[in-house]
DNA sequence: TGAAAAGTTTTGTATAGACATAAGAGGGCC
DNA sequence: GGCCCTCTTATGTCTATACAAAACTTTTCA
């Protein structure tokens, strides 16, 4: 029950708890003690009671009520952290020489598909950028970019034949909102050819479009071979450090 | 700066805060103001100003040290919150009619590809089911799924004609841990032709592997068509709830 | 000069008390 | 029975205070 791991009272308070409910010991639905029952419990003040329990509402591990008590909530939570790779580390990570190449650079107005990545209303210029990540010199990823240049004109200049633009950007741009879309593609026949693989083969596409309040930054897509791609992420309730790995 | 949309008073201080860091205009490595400091500024106690800092130091956005201050933390997060579905509330959520159908059932010894996928060292009773789910008749999921009855005796009694695997195990089982596994492959051709999908179009194959304590509960592998599905994840990055969307 | 000691500042944790708010429980009235 | 009002209870937020721990700064003393 007393957890000696946790030096300080309402974490020790929130653990004992939160592993009752994650052992099924009490399950959906079972009210839990009372902030008054858990004072006397732990011999505390409802202060660091509720310091403890508060956390574990806000993560929606149990709901609250005012006069009926909290209660382990039902529909157990079914999301997921998922650790999106920025792809030099995640190479380097695996053990692997990354290599990296520049394949087209061209600074022009959005076309229409374009526009529509980057969802903008008028046409726009636009850094387009492709290029080619490898590990231990097999193709890993091909990245097709384009930069909002009337978001970020500083990426003009920038030598993008040494750095990769998901570094400079991450590094240089700070982003208030992403979305990732996460799809399953056959790709045509050019994306094949340069990625090493089967006319045919399945691809993991992940796309990625960044914002700075309302300004679009970035779209990326990045297309893995399926063959060699995985994306893995573990859920451990508990709201620590997110242990992502990957194959 | 004072946002009337966040009634109580820490919970504006703190997103006042983090909107600050997040349009940037606080970079990383920037002292935000001492507790004293952001007393003042907001007229409240010490107590106020730190249920407010607190949480934004635990989900890691500052990083707060003792006589130094409080600072945007350096490394940007780069992690996202992915909505795994819940297939029948998936359909149902698009408005389409959803279908169920139970296609195999099966208790035995778990084969050798099995004791890997669920991770086991001796051979054990499994229940192997295979279900398809169909949105407006279509299919559009393939579920082949392995519980482990050694942990879950009770699902050998359970009708998974009418209820499907999936739902009854998150109302009826505890979990503590699950690892999602998310890939793109071109997928058997009999799998093809239950998905009623061309044999060489890329599917999009999430794996899930779900833990109780030290016990391995279940294994699944739900099988998309490419064309149909994607995962979206949107990161928006208050630790409010998760606007999480599909397509 | 240089290392140890003392002082100062900031965060970390906890207490006790106060008032507000929501909502279930029960009683009385039609 | 059904409806409204009041009472009660549990949570929600906040204050003022206290002491502890960490870490940087200054002073002291060998």
């Amino acid at each position: 029950m007393t957890d000696l791991k946790d030096a300080t009272l309402h974490k020790r308070i929130r653990s004992d708890i939160s592993e009752r409910i994650l052992s099924g010991a009490w399950p959906p639905g079972h009210r839990i003690p009372y902030e008054h029952e858990l004072m006397a419990e732990y011999g505390c003040s409802r202060m660091t009671v509720n310091k403890a329990l508060a956390p574990l509402a806000e993560s929606g591990l149990i709901i609250r009520r005012r006069k009926a008590g909290s209660f382990v909530s039902r529909p157990r939570i079914h999301s997921v952290v998922l650790d999106i790779p920025d792809i030099p580390a995640e190479v380097t990570a695996r053990g692997e020489p990354y290599g990296y190449e520049l394949q087209s650079r061209k600074v022009r107005l959005a076309g229409r598909r374009e526009i529509e990545e980057l969802g903008l209303d008028l046409p726009v210029e636009v850094l387009a950028l492709r290029c080619l990540h490898r590990a231990s010199g097999r193709p890993f990823a091909l990245e097709e970019r384009l930069i909002n240049l009337a978001a970020v004109p500083e990426a003009a200049d920038v030598d993008f034949m040494r750095v990769a633009p998901g570094s400079w950007l991450l590094s240089h741009v700070p982003w208030t909102e992403a979305e990732h879309r996460i799809s399953a593609a056959n790709v045509p026949r050019a994306t094949s050819i340069l990625l090493g693989i089967e006319a045919q083969a399945a691809c993991l596409v992940l796309e990625r479009q960044t914002w700075r309040g309302d300004d679009r930054i970035t779209h990326v897509r990045l297309t893995f071979p399926g063959e060699a791609y995985d994306l893995v992420a573990r859920f451990a309730p508990q709201p620590a450090a997110n242990p992502a790995a990957r194959r």
